[in-house]
DNA sequence: CGGCGGACTTGATGCCCGTCAAGGCGCCGG
DNA sequence: CCGGCGCCTTGACGGGCATCAAGTCCGCCG
């Protein structure tokens, strides 16, 4: 690898890599082995077994559990500068737990799972970090569960517009949607057809203002309380 | 505390405690603080701010959160001998994520994070352990969002019962189920009413047996692709 | 430009499931 | 023994949402 130099700059701002001394980080790159996909090709399938973690650097990867009856049920989509399947690093058997595939064509870089342990023995701080984020994602984990168990779809979408918003926001506030509505909607468990009804109720109810994939909720407080 | 000797023995097969000299173990249960709660009783509320962890040792807790129409989502159930709210442990402004209370009369102690954390520090292994945990955590809960996110009730159900089982189980295989039919209603999103028919429907069709809060799997193949 | 395909919207229809209400059943205290 | 109280079950009904099917809009490419 020689176009180390561009990483290393990435991984130094990345809670992963950010307290690792030079030397580990350079053990690191020394394992780390990059890879290319095409839009829509596979990375890893549920269940494959697991050595390594990924970064993205470019594009778009959806992860992803298939449900019995044909339908996909998006758990995550990753952004670059993001990791992802840090999960294999801790389990006892590994292997991983959604499928991976690449939304947009993408650049990542793969990390042996070995060498990052061996190197997250020696730092506590990212030890920490580690915790830190799972923390995170649990709890984000919860809100989807909370958002899932609403029971009708109206409250649905609301909540996950409500989650979009930033913590203290008041007032009129534009928001844009993380991804096209098709795949929201399997975010929320509507149809399409759905959420778009959905979104041209609150609009028709001056709630929202909807433009592409533009929402500005035109006040928060009316809102959060129209949950009540 | 003088029933530390009791206490201390609990701790030594639990995950947190398991890997930790007796000095160290000696340190947290010098700053542990043991609790009692009434059946009903509020041990802390969604968004109290939180300055420990706990170990239930008898009686029963659940975390929950409120939904904006007055009804609870039951995020998990807490049984004798686990940790509740560790995630406290590793957040910047730690907060309680949900709201906490006692289903049962309870017994538990409570840890005192920065004590925690001072241990966590010299014990790379229960680390480790930490991150397992949170990882089997994590997964435990991709799989309700797929339960929750699955259309219709009938797979929902399906879906729960089939995660009761063992992993590797065939042909007939009996489970009980791990709480009132209520509170697992709750859990796949359901009404009661809703669950007590499907479980007779699915009874009907000869694919379980149910009696009383025994539930036999008549086939377990057969009940797996039956969500196909 | 003009044809095509994919994403989104809108409409009509049917059915799943939530709601309300009435029973059956076990448990408890009088 | 009875009466009361939860929990679970079963029934009837209505609304919400999935489904199917057009229709619109837009970007893409020949």
């Amino acid at each position: 690898m020689q176009a180390d130099s561009a990483l290393a700059r990435e991984l130094r701002h990345h809670y992963l890599f950010s307290a690792l001394t030079e030397a580990q980080q350079a053990r690191l790159l020394a394992t780390a082995v990059p890879r290319r996909l095409a839009a829509g090709e596979q990375l890893f399938s549920r269940g494959d077994s697991a050595g390594q973690f990924f970064l993205l650097r470019s594009g778009c990867v959806k992860l992803y559990r298939l449900s019995p009856d044909g339908g996909e049920k998006i758990m995550r989509l990753i952004r670059p500068a993001q990791t992802f399947a840090e999960s294999v690093l801790f389990m006892d058997v590994p292997r991983f737990p959604v499928s991976g595939e690449a939304v947009d064509a993408a650049e990542l870089v793969a990390f042996d799972r070995e060498t990052f342990l061996g190197v997250l023995r020696e730092s506590f701080a990212t030890c920490r970090a580690v915790m830190a984020q799972m923390t995170r994602r649990i709890q984000s984990h919860w809100d989807e569960i909370e958002t899932l168990a609403l029971e009708n779809s109206r409250y649905r979408v609301v909540h996950y517009l409500l989650g979009l918003v930033p913590r203290n926001a008041q007032g009129r506030i534009a928001v844009t949607l993380p991804a096209r509505k098709m795949v929201i909607a399997a975010h929320v468990a509507v149809t399409p057809e759905t959420l778009s009804r959905t979104l041209r109720a609150l609009s028709d109810e001056g709630l929202i203002e909807v433009a592409g994939d533009e929402v500005t909720v035109c006040d928060v407080e009316k809102l959060r309380c129209h949950m009540h």
